[in-house]
DNA sequence: TAGATTGTTAATCGATTAACAATC
DNA sequence: TAGATTGTTAATCGATTAACAATC
């Protein structure tokens, strides 16, 4: 009934949505209008109800959203209704931060497995978990039921493990490593580029008050 | 002369190319053309050549782009000419990874002062920095003359981060902490936000293969 | 009933892509 | 000269916003 094709912006917005919810929720807070939700979240109020109309009638004329029929929802929406486990390749600084990190990401993923090319890490326990050798990849993939990795190797080893994941079996990507990755059909790919994130940010920094046109170094 | 309002878009697709061109450089390949830079991007080599066009005229009409020119354009278009100076509050697993990081980021950033609410964390040493209290912020971001800042505290806390990084004048703050934080004018803020990056790959994973509309839980 | 707020259509705005003359 | 590739205009496509009837 609703085969229609919903545009990458406003699936990216969805999470945004749902975990301010969430925090409305723990406060007891029962209903939301659109306008709220637009406030908080520095969005215009009439995209949020048409991103949201997209998938049905959630709302209540005059009255605004029940949040927690709107969390499990938007929940429904993103499939995260079932628990997904997660493969981690990489254990360098930021690997095994996220490893740790898990809390966060626990609303539905889990890092289940933790591997790494270097030989001599084998064994090593982060976080309750053991670092696997890549060998192992394709193996641990199937018998644990892992659909997503995570790349956290350098960028110059990012597209060969991906190719590994690929081959695997997974069915989607999400990369910390600084490179874009080749994509594969019927594999997602999401980039977690902070350090693109980084230099476009100094782009409008000095842009930014009354410098005009200012060709000059100061 | 080209005062002309640059999209957003562009803006963020510089540090793309920019990246890709250094691999470039250090394999000595002197010239690229728009269509190389469009495969190897999986971009529309039209989408390149106009970006780059709103800058400037950098390439040559039946050759293509100098790498290396083209390197150095970006980079004064980006403002990546003199470092700049970041501060750091949080050190959790992810500030502390981002802190022994550096590499990534030196380009033309560098973490300079890294800070934590948590007095017992006072001193603590993260890769060669002293960890500092809250209450020296204002004072270390004059002194060190620290324009940008990163968050790397839990939610609740971030928007109390943000303003005292507001208030000790930065410029330019990367928050990954996952909520949305109020924009200040004059202050430029830019989220690194990997928890929504993974629930919308949610999304996006079983819709993949031809399963139709399904909505059966198989 | 009066006030509020949704869902949705239409209008606007912006970004991407195609096409091609200019030219190296 | 012939082939390649830019810079740029025009065409297309998509996303955001405004406006308002429907209705709680």
């Amino acid at each position: 009934m609703k085969p229609l094709k919903i545009s990458e912006a406003v699936v990216r917005r969805l999470p945004i949505y749902l975990r301010f919810l969430n925090e409305l929720s723990l406060s007891n807070i029962l209903t939301v209008s659109s306008q709220d939700l637009g406030e908080k979240l520095d969005l215009n109020p009439a995209q949020i109800r048409k991103d949201l109309a997209y998938f049905g009638e959630f709302g209540r004329k005059g009255v605004g959203y029940n949040v927690d029929y709107l969390i499990e929802k938007i929940r429904q929406i993103l499939k995260l209704d079932k628990m997904m486990n997660v493969a981690l390749v990489g254990t360098g600084n930021l690997g095994r931060a996220l490893c740790n990190y898990n809390m966060y990401i626990k609303d539905n993923m889990k890092i289940v497995a933790v591997f790494d090319a270097d030989q001599s890490k084998k064994g090593t326990l982060i976080n309750h978990l053991t670092v696997r050798p890549m060998q192992e990849l394709s193996a641990s993939v199937r018998e644990l039921g892992i659909t997503v990795g995570i790349i956290t190797v350098p960028a110059p080893e990012a597209q060969n493990v991906a190719d590994q994941f690929v081959a695997a079996g997974i069915r989607g990507i999400l990369n910390f490593a600084p490179v874009v990755l080749k994509a594969t059909p019927g594999v997602r790919i999401h980039h977690a580029d902070f350090t693109a994130e980084l230099l476009s940010l100094a782009y409008y920094m000095d842009n930014i008050k009354g410098s005009k046109d200012g060709d000059g170094d100061l």
